[in-house]
DNA sequence: GAGTGGTCTAGACCACTGT
DNA sequence: CAGTGGTCTAGACCACTCC
């Protein structure tokens, strides 16, 4: 059902702009039950492969809007998934008022402390990537009393904060002194950089800088 | 039902690694269908926060991989909806027979050429991104009549031809000289950069890499 | 073998929205 | 107001997989 349906919009026997017939129709044709069309028909509205309004039926979809998905693992788990060693270092760990702009993003009380964190993750011991992170300890009290020089804050909080959601920028950026000393690369250099933010309810929990080695390539498929 | 699943995951009630009820106990207990249960378990899986396996049950994630999903528009549509004017320029367009590294990934005959195009996408008159284009014209040959100084590859393509598949993965580079000509930019800024292949079938259709002006941020929801 | 999720059927009522 | 999709119920059979 599902994959016929696929299959004339591939074949253009049903064009982009045109509309299809109704589920009823449809369920008529292919001699199946309503709702198996309509999950069929959902699905596919939900890849962005056609676009559904009450009343005014099914169209195949004009610009075929696609959706990457993109997984966000665990940092650990992502080196090692490559099969490379992985191997995590913390930084420097300190409890401080945030810069305006971090506390202005998180919409935290304007005296209350943060806990600041900054750390290397490790493949095959190279630099992989540097997390530069702000935990909302309003948020997240019992991040006070974590080892983040045992296991990282990506993986902490993961495993131990349940959260709602969040926004994610992709960028890059061209490296620093500090950049580069730490990824040990040269001044200049341009990396690849995740910028993300996680929330609950109306607090935010944490924000984290990802900065990547030089060559890192974030992958996926359509 | 599915929002109160998603509550009690999200106050812990359900805790990571916890094996929750059947779907004919939730049923039950829910006072509904089991189909109800079903789709909201399964939806909830496909976000990443339920790990289902037939005969072992359903459980919470222990490590939510969260999905992020990312709208990949036509690039058009993108800048006119920021609310910015614009404009497209095509650069360059040749028959050429592609570098090795181009026809080893896109699988394509020894001798056959391919359309190369250079194109520049702007936003309010500036630079916004450089599109460098091989469209294969065994998959597409209609392509060869395309008038790609009217309108640009990306959308064309996305409105002419279908397509099953693809794989895209971001990366940082610096710019080169002739990036930094043609994205008004300076040499070694740091710039964000897409790469995209699509495929329909066996064969490769496009292969395309834009390199976005310098403070270009990609930017989505978890 | 038994218990789980995966999928389907047939029918119903509702919500939205274009005409 | 009529037609569409959105969602639900109650029941069924099947496929997989753990024990």
């Amino acid at each position: 059902m599902h994959d016929e349906v696929l299959r004339r919009i591939h074949t253009r026997r049903w064009k982009p702009g045109e509309l299809i017939p109704s589920e009823a129709d449809l369920a008529r044709e292919f001699g199946c039950a309503r709702a198996t069309v309509n999950r069929a028909l959902r699905e596919l509205a939900e890849d962005g492969l056609l676009e559904r309004r009450r009343k005014a039926g099914t169209r195949v979809a004009m610009h075929p809007v696609r959706k990457a998905t993109l997984e966000i693992p665990i940092i650990r788990t992502e080196i090692e998934a490559k099969g490379l060693a992985y191997r995590y270092s913390l930084i420097s760990s300190e409890l401080t008022a945030p810069p305006p702009d971090v506390r202005a993003r998180m919409q935290a009380a304007p005296g209350a402390d943060m806990l600041h964190l900054a750390a290397l993750h490790l493949a095959n011991g190279r630099a992989y990537v540097f997390e530069d992170r702000w935990i909302n300890l309003q948020a997240v009290p019992e991040a006070a009393e974590a080892d983040f020089s045992r296991i990282s804050a990506n993986e902490w909080l993961v495993e131990n904060v349940p959260f709602e959601g969040g926004d994610i920028a992709f960028s890059a950026l061209a490296a620093g002194p500090r950049e580069a000393g730490i990824l040990s690369c040269r001044e200049g250099e341009s990396l690849f950089v995740i910028d993300r933010s996680t929330w609950m309810g109306d607090a935010t929990i944490t924000m984290v800088r990802l900065i990547f080695a030089p060559g890192y390539q974030m992958h996926t498929e359509l």
